[in-house]
DNA sequence: ACTGAAACTGAGGAGGG
DNA sequence: CCCTCCTCAGTTTCAGT
């Protein structure tokens, strides 16, 4: 993992599609050279896939939520995030530190559907309570943080 | 937007550097159909990039926090979103109904970072207060929500 | 670990139904 | 809107250094 690495995977998370070819010419290496590292940086678990980005509202997913969910004192938390996971329209699921043990993002395409699910939230074993936070607006998500961060080698 | 597009767009949000060839073997299409599509898809902005996905800790971003932001009573969203775009480790920025004005999600290397980050968004004219909710691991993110909606036609 | 050569495959545009 | 060509560029492997 060095600097060559890192400036390949800031332009795969720029743009995921870019040709291998393409990437040498930015970091100045071949594209046989590209490949072989970007086959590295995969097969170690460094860069994990690869996703097209799609506008939900035009694919009739327009309502987003944030949904804290508070755990029951015997649940365990295994049980629940495995029965979180089951829950399509859960995109995303945070075990955290403070009050709520699970901060899960939920996409769907009605306020009617947000209820639903909410009924189906409660009706999971393990989870006593959820308080529900309306996004009205995603100002940017997912952004490439590309702080660049060192400069030292692995 | 037809159920063509839909099958379309989710093989690409599951693997965003499959070819045409590939998509078009997957719908049943020729690869320059496909490549008719998605080239739409795109420029009608239903498709809006593709990213590599990378594990936050191989590239040194292993702490991630939730922050809540009070704004005061003066505040003008539209600037504290803006300021909030320029700090880097701000990798997504809801707006969000309730007492909270918007809900970040940070990356950072360290909890001094973290430390740092907060002390950087206390400075921001017009956020008043915030509230971190530490994120000790994600289950999963970014998950494509593959419900298939409707089959409706556009 | 990178390069360059070579065989292969996909990209992307033209033309036609 | 889709197909079939066609050409060019990128992919991928491999021997060499």
């Amino acid at each position: 993992m060095d600097t060559l690495d890192r400036r390949i995977i800031a332009a795969l998370r720029e743009n995921g599609r870019a040709t291998y070819a393409e990437l040498g010419r930015q970091v100045g290496l071949s594209a046989s050279a590209v490949h072989e590292r970007v086959g590295k940086l995969e097969s170690t678990g460094v860069i994990t896939g690869y996703h097209a980005m799609v506008d939900p509202s035009s694919v009739g997913l327009g309502v987003t939520a944030l949904i804290g969910i508070h755990s029951t004192d015997t649940a365990d938390d295994e049980d629940v995030a495995a029965s979180l996971a089951l829950l399509t329209e859960v995109e995303s699921c945070y075990r955290v530190a403070g009050e709520e043990s699970f901060v899960v993002k939920v996409r769907v395409a009605t306020v009617d559907e947000l209820e639903q699910t909410l009924g189906r939230l409660r009706r999971i074993a393990g989870i006593a309570r959820t308080r529900t936070t309306l996004v009205l607006s995603t100002r940017f998500e997912g952004r490439p943080n590309t702080s660049e961060v060192d400069t030292r080698d692995e």
